[in-house]
RNA sequence: GGGCCGCUAGCUCAACUGGCAGAGCGCCGUGCUGAUAACGCGGAGGUAGGUGGUUCGAGUCCACCGCGGCCCA
């Protein structure tokens, strides 16, 4: 027997009532016993930083990220699934430092201290940690949170510390230069996170405009423009695009060269004595502004060739400084361009740079100007308003500065790293030419160094004697036991021997890029190769991995990197890659917006499986989601509504009717035609939706859920309801049962994965308590039948030009008609009895050249046309009077002529359809009752349970 | 500045390889209802972001431009 269900419900309060059983349960825990054994579907964690609170774009990620794990457990897989947390990291210093009201490093080394500021920071990240967990179960995204990895862990590190020194030991280690926009006061890098929150618009800056005169040729100079007038006397080169045209012009005694199409900057007139194309300038010595920029060796300032030079201002010409510009540093690298720093780390100019000697960079710019004019270099100069990044602590303008920084050398395995990610499946496809694959081709050495604290300690150690450079891959290594805490500053102050000279090795002072960290977890999340190297290896690479599309560059890429310089393959094989959650107009969410959606908000009011749902059907994988009330509160009218109704249903009549699933089952051949049809629909929908997601498409197999549940609702039981109501138990109704829990049955397994409370709801109820998560996927039954299903769509068609008919004729389908004649084949009887059921005519032909439908309406289908209407009135009494669907009443009528007549005559098929024991003629003794009016025809109906 | 994605009805989104522009919501009219906070039928509503091109034929392919988003610089 089945539970009562209340045809209202609360979808946010099933879902808690579920979610209660699965805990008493230990559902989760069941599942992956269940599976013991069995071959592993590997699905990876990407971890979330663990020190901020669940937002509404974490629901998205995790919905797919649960979805297809719960699939494959259904399908006999073992999917284990670890949670993971990400710790380390500037988003969690910053924190850090906003709380104590402290910025920049000479604060948290001078005023609080590297131990207290980790041991801060080690806190804070263990904070969200339960919101995280309560979210994650409230969504039903099922993770084993027990055994979670956690990124700060000695043999989490440890993991990442062999993992360098592999890379180490293949040569791909190297220190080197990199560009990063830097504040001078705070004497700090800023990550593009911190750089994005400080932008500026019209910023003045100089403009100037300088001439490079060629050396063999004085009189002629190549014209450049900056707005950085510091970076000049740091000059090496000059970069021209090849393909753009260039001129030589003459003005008075002296010919300039510029881009043709930025003639526009010269002062007064001119006169083009030449033409020529970038290349053709490569390789032009030019004299040197200052003598300072350069080491001894090596040639510099001349013109080289750079794709970056754009003509959409200036010159055509750049000037390149090398240590100033993330372009000239990677120009000067490739062209071999000798360099060396002009500027300290304090802003100001060094010692040999004499003549503008600890001088600031700003306060420089309009000394260097003078200079050059006064020397005759300066064409013009002038001031320009231009968008430009401040430090978002002090608001000091940042400045393009080139520091030391450990390298990786990943452009060296490029080809490889193609290579694997054209072997992996990217959902949608696109990426994995497009954004991934674009990246991969413009590869740079991934720069894996940060000058910042609360991080993996880079395990690099150099001697201080001999420069001898040593990378260890564990603790053991510098004689540290495993469980020693390897953060900083504890691993600053643990020296090793040199083997090479004897000295005293001491740790460079760098932490990693977080990305570094979570790149690793394949291995790093046993403890490899220490630890757990029989778990790694059955776990890799990933079968599945999902996250937005910011992670191009970030998870997707690290997990790459790491794992083909450690593996030579990728570390996933399927990726799903998801768009941004965005407000109903398109916007990005945002705080100060105030278009952030709280998922709480969400699960309280729609449900998570409503939310869930809505990111898997409302657009295509990848795209943006414009997420809002209204768009789930018509998931819920749409889908969750009408499904709970098509099981109300069910549960009603089938307590009613005692209704047992383990009576044989009516032969498949032997069922009405509807069931027929239904079983065969449901049949392709279990296919489609199994070929959907082993393709890893959520999309279209929700989608065709949604209209199967559409068919089901409003053709199936709509067609099938007076099968269940009849009052004789036939095998026909035994038949409407079976074929409708059949349905339903198979229809929350296939649910299971997209929305597991509910599906879970329906399943245990119609199983005796088991949950639909322990349940197999189900396997299409035997039913397809493609006459049926043809045969049905003429139907329904031939009812939509019926009713069209029988509209334009303006005659209620209350009203029965004699006949009409409809275009096209003739249907077979059993499924033209439902098109004249639904369209209530006594006779129905095909065959004729155009809709005709019969409208004379005789005496005999006008009785029965008011019998009809009586029936209505009664029932709809019935309902108001609240009686249950199966009570039997006692109806009383009074009323004249044909309806009289019509009441006399039909009087057995109104009992028959009202539940009436009796109708009484007349205003009897105890019915409550009205006086109505119908057809223009007074009368009185009243009921009481009899 | 570069790359990728998107732009189709008032809103949210469909349409396999080029072949008569669709659905849901909303709106108007109407019908139906003892499963449904529903449902049916009819209707209004589209220069498919713009401009060119290829083609017998373009929402679909190509080029350029505009707007939105993301990433990189």
């Amino acid at each position: 027997m089945f539970d009562k269900v209340d045809q209202k419900v609360s979808f946010p309060d099933l879902e808690k009532q579920v979610l209660a059983k699965w805990k008493e349960e230990g559902a989760f825990q069941k599942s992956l016993e269940l599976r013991a054994g069995r071959p592993r579907f590997v699905f990876y964690e990407g971890p979330p930083t663990a020190n901020g609170k669940p937002a509404t774009h974490h629901i998205l990620a995790r919905a797919f990220k649960d979805l297809f794990p719960r699939y494959k457990t259904m399908k006999g897989f073992y999917v284990e699934r670890k949670a993971g947390w990400d710790t380390h990291g500037l988003p969690v210093e910053i924190e850090i430092e906003k709380k104590l009201g402290i910025s920049g490093k000479f604060e948290i080394e001078n005023e609080v201290g590297i131990e207290r500021f980790n041991q801060l920071c080690r806190e804070s990240v263990y904070e969200y940690v339960s919101d995280w967990v309560v979210f994650s179960e409230r969504m039903a995204f099922w993770q084993d949170y027990d055994n979670a990895y956690w990124t700060l862990t000695s043999d989490y590190i440890q993991s990442v510390w062999w993992a360098i020194s592999e890379m180490w030991k293949q040569g791909l280690v190297y220190k080197g230069f990199r560009v990063a926009p830097y504040c001078p006061r705070c004497a700090t890098p800023l990550s593009s996170h911190e750089l994005a929150q400080g932008y500026r618009d019209n910023v003045p800056d100089p403009s100037v405009f300088i001439r490079f005169r060629l050396k063999n040729d004085p009189k002629t100079s190549i014209l450049a423009w900056t707005t950085t007038p510091w970076t000049l006397p740091g000059n090496v080169a000059l970069a021209v695009h090849p393909d753009v045209e260039y001129v030589k012009v003459r003005q008075g005694a002296e010919l300039l060269i510029l881009a043709e199409s930025r003639l526009q900057v010269l002062d007064g007139d001119y006169e083009i004595v030449e033409r020529m194309k970038g290349k053709d300038l490569v390789g032009l010595d030019y004299e040197p502004l200052y003598p300072y920029s350069i080491p001894a060796e090596g040639r510099a300032h001349y013109v080289v060739d750079a794709d970056f030079v754009s003509t959409e201002e200036g010159t055509g010409v750049v000037h390149t400084s090398a240590l100033y510009g993330v372009d000239d540093l990677r120009l000067c690298q490739e062209k071999g361009i000798p360099f060396r720093h002009t500027v300290g780390l304090d802003g100001k100019f060094l010692p040999y740079v004499e003549k503008f000697a600890g001088l600031h960079v700003k306060e420089a710019n309009p000394l260097i100007e003078d200079d050059l004019k006064s020397r005759g270099l300066l064409y013009k100069a002038g001031t320009i308003l231009h968008t430009y990044p401040e430090c978002w602590r002090c608001k000091t303008p940042l400045i393009y500065y080139a520091l030391d920084s450990w390298y990786v050398r990943t452009t060296e395995r490029k080809a490889e790293l193609m290579a694997n990610n054209a072997a992996t499946n990217w959902v949608p496809a696109h990426i994995k030419t497009g954004r991934m694959g674009d990246w991969l081709e413009n590869n740079v050495d991934w720069a894996i160094s940060r000058s910042r604290y609360w991080g993996t300690p880079i395990p690099i150690w150099v001697c201080e004697a001999c420069d001898e450079q040593r990378c260890v891959g564990s603790a053991a290594e510098v004689g540290l036991a495993d469980d020693a805490d390897l953060h900083r500053p504890y691993i600053d102050s643990v020296t090793v021997p040199c083997q090479k000279c004897g000295g005293v090795m001491k740790r460079i002072p760098e932490v990693l890029d977080t990305w570094f960290d979570s790149g690793s977890m394949p291995f790093a999340q046993r403890g490899y190769p220490r630890k757990g190297k029989k778990e790694f290896e059955e776990t890799f690479p990933a079968d599945f991995i999902s996250e937005a599309i910011d992670q191009t560059r970030g998870w997707f890429y690290t997990l790459l990197a790491i794992s083909t310089l450690l593996f030579k393959q990728n570390a996933y094989r399927n990726v799903i890659c998801l768009g941004l959650v965005v407000d109903p107009k398109g916007k990005k969410a945002s705080k100060s917006r105030g278009n952030v959606l709280d998922p709480n908000y969400l699960f309280d009011n729609f449900g998570s499986d409503a939310v869930r749902w809505y990111f898997y059907t409302s657009t295509q994988v990848g795209e943006n989601y414009r997420t809002g009330d209204a768009a789930l509160r018509e998931v819920v009218q749409q889908f969750f509504i009408p499904l709970w109704n098509c099981y109300s249903f069910f549960v009603t009549y089938a307590r009613l009717d005692d209704f047992d699933p383990s009576q044989p089952q009516v032969a498949a051949g032997e069922r009405h035609v509807l069931d027929r049809w239904l079983l065969s629909r449901l049949s392709g929908l279990t296919e489609a939706v199994t070929k959907g997601l082993d393709g890893y498409d959520a999309n279209e197999p929700a989608r065709r859920i949604h209209r199967f549940v559409d068919e089901l609702s409003n053709w199936y039981i709509r067609r099938s309801r007076r099968r269940f109501w009849k009052s004789q138990s036939d095998r026909d109704k035994l038949a409407a049962y079976q074929t409708l829990f059949e349905t339903l049955s198979t229809l929350s397994r296939l649910m299971a994965p997209f929305v597991p409370f509910m599906a879970d709801a329906m399943y245990r109820n119609l199983s005796q308590g088991r949950s639909v998560h322990l349940s197999d996927f189900p396997e299409p039954g035997p039913w397809h039948d493609a006459q049926v299903e043809a045969n049905m769509a003429l139907a329904r068609q031939a009812v939509e030009a019926g009713l069209a008919a029988r509209d334009a004729a303006r005659i209620r389908v209350r009203q029965p008609l004699a006949s009409i004649a409809l275009p096209g084949q003739p249907l077979p009887e059993e499924i033209a009895a439902i098109v004249r059921d639904e369209l209530n005519v006594k006779s129905l032909t095909f065959g004729a050249p155009e809709v005709n439908l019969d409208t004379e309406i005789t005496e005999e289908l006008r009785l029965e046309g008011l019998a009809r209407e009586v029936v209505r009135l009664i029932q709809d009494r019935r309902k108001k009077a609240g009686l249950n669907i199966e009570d039997r009443i006692h109806t009383c009528v009074e009323a004249d002529g044909l309806l009289v007549r019509a009441i006399e005559k039909y009087a057995e098929y109104i009992k028959n359809e009202t539940l009436s024991v009796e109708i009484e003629l007349g205003k009897g003794d105890g019915c409550q009752g009205e006086q109505l009016m119908l057809e223009g025809e007074q009368i009185w109906i009243g009921l009481k349970r009899s």
